[in-house]
RNA sequence: GCGCCAGUAGCUCAACAGGAUAGAGCAACGGCCUUCUAAGCCGUAGGUUAGAGGUUCGAGUCCUCUCUGGCGUACCA
């Protein structure tokens, strides 16, 4: 409906030169009366051309090349809304198009050849990830599959850093519990890791080595064994919400490839660094940026600024069209820097598109949960999978537009799994699953002969909502927004289950029902589409 | 102090580049199962979009100020 619209306008703009000068909007109205597309081109264009906006909306429609028989009505509404009514035969024509196409349809190929890379979670191997992080891979996979859907071929890729004070802690927190867990006694520092499953770790390798390790260094044996269990850990975690990555990108490559002594090279061949009070600091304030930061520290060990900068241009060097990044509101006031720097070093940041998402806030009752790995403060995204399962906690994540705190109360959690809304999708699925069990014994088939007779409002609501399915999830996808394939499915379902109450299907003549069953097919198709988007089952059967 | 993100129904959140009467779900109340799955459908109630100014045909959306919350503001990552 939309393409045909923008067609239209294309021709009339050979006579109306000023339909050039504008960005042309064609959207759906929220209002029912007010047709199935509506633009403002003339409320736009009143004030350029200094005419009465129902005037030049009039002239507008009058050079329309429209045909009765997919335009019924065209009106001028309110102060200067061209309102557009399409013919039940055009709408009902969307039916044989996706059942050729099945779970293809919709799919784009705007962005075939291009490669992206989605960089998230990477959270470091500290500990198991939490309800925080599940917010950041839900959304971050999600985006992945977006990409992909309008052509992009998309690396999914986890960062990590297994150096530095945080893993020398973790090593260290380790071997202090495989001492106790010999039966010594130590004391164990507030500030080591006291998770619970560190002590797991331990005791493992106490089965495995009795006490033949307690000499060994804790840098050694003990951060190793640490970080591999708690990576396994971690790839376990993501797998059960279908995350898998493409690639673990450690940050220690960066040394032994050479990349960060590269990077401060040239830095200093650009005269960009200087040294105070023993450390090296990198000139942002020239780059346009607010302060000069430190790259590399008196102790002659590198900020994490420095990798950063390095990695990324890593991503460029490797050829991608799109470079997505997706952290959480802490790490905002870090990206400034890295992309600045990287700049400098001569590529282009265009290509970066730095996704934020604000943070989850546990609530327990009334009660704040303070997430800390380091006190052991947290709720798994184990647990919290364990308690209501892989698709609600997907779709949980991805229903919420990521600028947005998000309230994440875990008692209501548990008790509303049941009220889900993604059981409301799901349902709509296992239904359409359902009657074409049932239809088989009946003889009727799906067939697009008589979908004329798709005519009431339920079955042409139907009909509309899956029009909008193409432009819902391209849009989805070039902002990305996933928040929005979710709040599109809700309403494709909620016309599905309109239409499933309405309109019957055994029991109706032959013809019609065989109309109303290829809509329900289609209808099928478009749902499984979005929830396999949104990396949720779709249920034959609930 | 400064910077970023936010404040919308009792709760959790939407509202597509400013568009028409601000929408859903949950919670509340009332209806609908002898016919394809009632995890559904229909209806009722619920709002000065934190507050005050401004910009214009038109503001939840843009600008300014105030208030409230989150996150930053390191030679931590």
């Amino acid at each position: 409906m939309k393409e045909y619209l923008e067609n239209v306008f294309k021709k009339a703009s050979e006579n109306l030169d000023y339909l050039n000068e504008i960005n042309l909007q064609f959207s759906v109205p929220q209002q029912k009366g007010f047709g199935d597309f509506s633009t403002n081109a003339a409320l736009m264009l009143s004030k350029k051309l200094k005419k009465n906006p129902r005037e030049i909306a009039r002239e507008i429609i009058d050079n329309l090349p429209v045909e009765k028989e997919i335009i019924e009505k065209i009106e001028i509404a309110g102060p200067g809304f061209i309102n557009f009514f399409f013919t039940p035969d055009f709408v009902a024509s969307i039916v044989p198009e996706v059942l050729n196409e099945k779970e293809l349809f919709g799919k784009s190929n705007a962005f075939a050849g291009k490669r992206a890379i989605v960089e998230f979670v990477s959270a470091n191997p500290t500990g198991p990830l939490t309800v925080g992080h599940g917010r950041n891979a839900v959304i971050g996979d999600t985006v992945a599959r977006l990409l992909e859907w309008v052509g992009y071929d998309v690396t999914r890729e986890y960062y990590f850093n297994n150096a530095g004070r945080q893993m020398r802690v973790l090593g260290e927190s380790l071997k202090f519990r495989y001492l106790q867990e010999l039966g010594e006694e130590v004391e164990f520092p507030e500030d080591y890791y006291q998770g619970g499953y560190i002590t797991e770790i331990a005791k493992k390798l106490v089965e495995k080595h009795g006490d033949g390790i307690k000499n060994e260094p804790a840098e050694g044996i003990f951060k190793q064994v640490a970080e591999a269990e708690i990576f396994e850990d971690i790839k376990k975690t993501l797998a059960r919400i279908g995350i898998e990555f493409d690639e673990f990108f450690n940050e220690h490559s960066l040394y032994e490839s050479g990349k960060i002594d590269e990077v401060i090279q040239k830095f200093k061949e650009m005269n960009l660094t200087y040294e105070k009070d023993g450390a090296l600091w990198l000139r942002l304030t020239e780059l346009g940026n607010e302060a000069d930061k430190v790259i590399i520290k008196s102790t002659g060990e590198p900020t994490y600024r420095l990798p950063d900068i390095a990695y990324h241009t890593t991503k460029f060097e490797r050829g991608y069209d799109l470079i997505v990044d997706l952290f959480g509101s802490d790490h905002a006031a870090t990206y400034p820097d890295v992309l600045a720097a990287v700049k400098a070093l001569g590529w282009d940041v265009s290509k970066v598109k730095v996704l934020i998402h604000q943070f989850v806030t546990i609530v327990q009752g009334k009660e704040v949960v303070k997430m800390s790995t380091r006190k052991a403060n947290y709720v798994t995204l184990d647990a919290l999978i364990d308690e209501v399962g892989a698709d609600v906690v997907r779709y949980f994540f991805n229903m919420r537009s990521m600028t947005s705190h998000l309230n994440f109360d875990i008692d209501l959690a548990k008790k509303q799994s049941d009220e889900n809304p993604v059981f409301y999708l799901q349902y709509a699925h296992a239904r359409i699953s359902s009657i074409l069990r049932m239809v088989a014994g009946e003889g009727i088939e799906a067939k697009v002969d008589n979908i004329k007779l798709l005519t009431t409002e339920a079955e042409q609501n139907l009909l509309k909502k899956m029009w909008q399915f193409k432009d819902e999830i391209f849009n989805a996808a070039v902002n990305f927004e996933p928040h929005k394939v979710a709040a599109y499915l809700e309403e494709l379902a909620a016309a599905f289950h309109k239409f499933y109450t309405d309109c019957r299907i055994i029991g109706s003549p032959k013809k019609l029902a065989e109309a109303r069953m290829s809509l329900a097919l289609a209808s099928k198709h478009l749902i499984k589409s979005g929830l396999t988007l949104l990396g949720i089952s779709a249920p034959e059967k609930m």
